[in-house]
DNA sequence: GATGAATGAGTTTTCATTCAT
DNA sequence: TATGAATGAAAACTCATTCAT
């Protein structure tokens, strides 16, 4: 119907799609495979296992995302910028792969435990270094508050952000930068109306 | 069918611990009846099914959660008041009930499909109604910012809020207390340094 | 209908059966559970796959063989007794584990590169030395003619005794003991006739 | 269906030797096609299916053998030459065809059943009474010894010639007629020294 | 001659559930 | 209350085979 490495991806995107909204578990090859219009053997000849399609859709986002976070986090910014950036990117994370980003918010926890998903685990570990590190220089550098826990305060950022995959549907009213903007504003700023 | 209501409840919370860890579908009835030193079939003595096991979970979670909502919007408190009471009675709902709120999160939107957990969507419903009423109030009353968009506003709020679940384990250094007040202040007043 | 490890006995008896008839691939797990009279499904309560059964089908027919081997091999024995008694021993081993005897014939060659099969490799090579080291000893005290290549002729002792058991059925009308009897005969006199 | 017959021998010898390695049932025809370096559906261009490619093997094999069988039984040989001429033959046979013997020894039996097969049981009933005919006459005539139960001499020489298919590598220390000679003497001596 | 993608039948495995004891 | 052994339906996966290009 195709050829080459674009049936595999087009594919790809359907099983995306079908994890996203059933869950990784509660999907059924065959429910794949009828959302795709061929036979759940089928599937066999692209892929070796349900599992090493959800491999392929996390590595694929990560992948792409870390290489805008690296960019970010080289460009010599200062805290208060890094934070808008890292934000802004991981809005627009979740805009280019938001089937992806909603099967790594719910299913990474338990997939981590496996070798073979062992990255997840590494790219958290990174994400909290950077996240982390930039909010410590941000209170160093007098641009954050002092008196908020550091960690808990990290939590809160990273979740929000991310959690936002699980409602937000591309090509919806608010752009991703729109989004990143009134979150950062509301995060930075407070929703306490200032006199 | 009865057998005793604490043993009743003792396999409960063992199998909302089991849940919360692996997902529900991920979940065998086996591994529950593992982690409670019975056999599989031996847990059908005191619940018809899987499904009814959660089903319980989420229902006294969520009872004992309306009880303490519904408690606070009958007392007449002004927005931002109103605000920082939800957010506590949130926290303390996970702190007491914290393998149920992480099963309400990863499972909510799945299982609500099904006629028996319609009642998910009905709280679901009556939280909004209840958060976005209160933000609007507090934006006529210039208690908070007019700039903001509202739905956006209410989705991070309700979803930090929740996802705290995933990383909160009760007797931690932070009670439930605590965390709530620090979440409000970064909400409310945002991370920036004021001068 | 019947209990404890009695049952998991007969059915791997069933299976030993199953496979040495049709091979273990061509073997399906519907075969060995009809020929047990339950469903295929049923099987997995006993065993884990089915390679955990010819796994246990091997393993318990090398430590029971190996178990005697050694008593022979610890009895300080003349060469030619030594050679007498592993021999009579196989063909007792025949005569016990029929099944397992000629799974091992068939399988054990592609079985042993899984790791989990290794064992199948190291008794091979167990099997070797203690067979070898005994013919050289022959021949070094002249029990045994020195003009043999000796590596053949381990070879040829071993494999006629074991392929055996593809036509051995227990209960015929050759004792294990007169079989070894006559093969041994043959095998140290030769078949022509003396004058 | 054509494709010039050396085309078609060389996929032949790979598949044979595929077979011999991995079993029959084992193998898949996609591993042929790897070891070919095509797909496997271009194996059908060549051959109708997986059991044409055995058969054509396996035929083969016993259509060369028995040339040279009925050779040495036309010869009009004295029982003793008549057998050293079967043995000499059959590792002759092994050397020229090993990957087939080795495939004909696992899987024969299983095969013979099928109505294709048909013709391995009947090789197998010749090869039987060619033998089995060749020694009674050695015990009438006083060449071989008289005390042996002559079905079970039958059935060691048989498998221990056979057997040889599954060590034996073709250009290796010895060549066919050597491992015969050894062979030979070791069956019609006996290992025993004589003094 | 060969490829790439699929089919479809079958195989192994999983697992919630049942039930006699 | 619990066990041990099963059922049965569905799931993941395998693979010989087909066929348009």
């Amino acid at each position: 119907m195709s050829g080459g490495p674009e049936r595999r991806e087009e594919l790809l995107a359907t099983a995306a799609e079908v994890f996203a909204a059933q869950g990784y578990r509660a999907t059924t090859v065959r429910r794949i495979a009828d959302a795709a219009g061929i036979l759940a053997g089928s599937l066999y000849y692209h892929f070796d296992s349900k599992e090493s399609m959800v491999d392929e859709i996390l590595s694929t986002f990560l992948t792409d995302l870390w290489a805008r976070y690296d960019a970010v986090l080289a460009g010599g910014l200062g805290p208060r910028e890094t934070i808008e950036a890292l934000v802004t990117e991981s809005f627009r994370g979740i805009d280019r792969h938001h089937a992806a980003v909603a099967i790594y918010q719910k299913e990474a926890r338990v997939l981590q435990t496996q070798p073979r998903f062992a990255y997840l685990a590494d790219s958290q570990v990174k994400f909290e270094k950077a996240w982390l590190g930039t909010l410590e220089r941000g209170v160093a550098e007098r641009a954050f508050r002092a008196d908020l826990d550091i960690r808990l305060t990290y939590r809160f950022l990273r979740d929000t952000v991310w959690v936002a995959a699980s409602w937000y549907r591309p090509g919806g009213q608010h752009s991703p930068e729109e989004i990143a903007r009134q979150y950062l504003s509301m995060v930075l700023e407070g929703i306490n109306l200032r006199e």
